[in-house]
DNA sequence: CAAAATTTTGCAAATGCTTGTCAACTGGCG
DNA sequence: CGCCAGTTGACAAGCATTTGCAAAATTTTG
């Protein structure tokens, strides 16, 4: 059977590690010490988490970041496209890496968990729609919400 | 050439205006001024206006509704499935009616238009996706944002 | 390597949207 | 027409996020 689709719930290990400092040096951005500890867990997350839930860990590291460091730090990198923002049921903003490819997300209801998908044919039929109503597409956004099938 | 897809752009007003009035009254909700008015203003409504915006239309029919009242009625009205919220780029939650069939949105990033689509192919493979993921979709969201082709 | 130049930080206060509180008001049945 | 739980308007409060500002940190210069 062809697979069309594909679960890619490590995808952010599957890519090379970013190198962040790198590359915001390169762009003439600070390195400073509160940067690199939030660059660090960015770099080390498998999940989707919040600005407070970045913060918390980053507090553990260092307990004198603040939640500002922590939202101006994640503004800068959404800008610089490195890193994506979603708002899954309107809640707060949570972020993921850019380094992985492109894919879309199932978010189970009862617990929150963010599964990871990608489907090409569905990303062909949305190219197709959007140029048919005229429109080149510059993002989009999948999102499916759905609850886990009571094995029977 | 078969069409799998069509813009729905009247949707709202292809099918037939619902009576809130008599919907809300079956369930035992008062109909009062305030909600009247917000009520008369939705089903004229053919676009997606938020909050604020609903409010100035209530407003310019009686001064003295609030926005509170606005907010507490597009509430009421999405918990009966009345209407459906979005919060299309993160900005403000902006209401529609839930009268029409199921449709995605195209969101023109440039003036802010909304247009409405609905694929069915896209809706099946959703549901072959979550299916094999071993999930039952409850609901979910699918956004295009694009800027309009030039025409060259 | 120290001082200047400039960016970044932490804190607190401010913002934008949305919900909660509460006394006053009002639909709609009796 | 009167009652009274459901509603309202006014405003305070709540959340997530942003911003102003003086102090602190980083890079640049001399």
């Amino acid at each position: 059977m062809l697979v069309n689709w594909r679960i890619i719930g490590s995808m952010t290990t599957m890519n090379h590690k970013p190198d962040y400092e790198k590359e915001l040096r390169d762009a003439g951005v600070r390195i400073t010490r509160p940067r690199r500890v939030i660059l660090d867990i960015l770099t080390a997350t498998e999940d989707h988490p919040d600005a407070m839930e970045i913060f918390r860990r980053a507090v553990s590291v260092d307990s004198s970041i603040s939640l500002s460091t922590v939202y101006r730090t994640m503004k800068l990198l959404e800008e610089r496209g490195t890193i994506h923002r979603h708002a899954f049921n309107g809640g707060p903003s949570r972020f993921e890496q850019a380094s992985g490819a492109h894919h879309d997300h199932l978010i189970d209801i009862e617990t929150g968990d963010v599964i990871e998908f990608r489907s090409d044919r569905i990303e062909k039929l949305q190219e197709e729609i959007a140029r048919s109503l005229g429109y080149d597409i510059v993002h989009h956004r999948l999102e499916l919400y759905g609850r886990k099938r009571q094995a029977k």
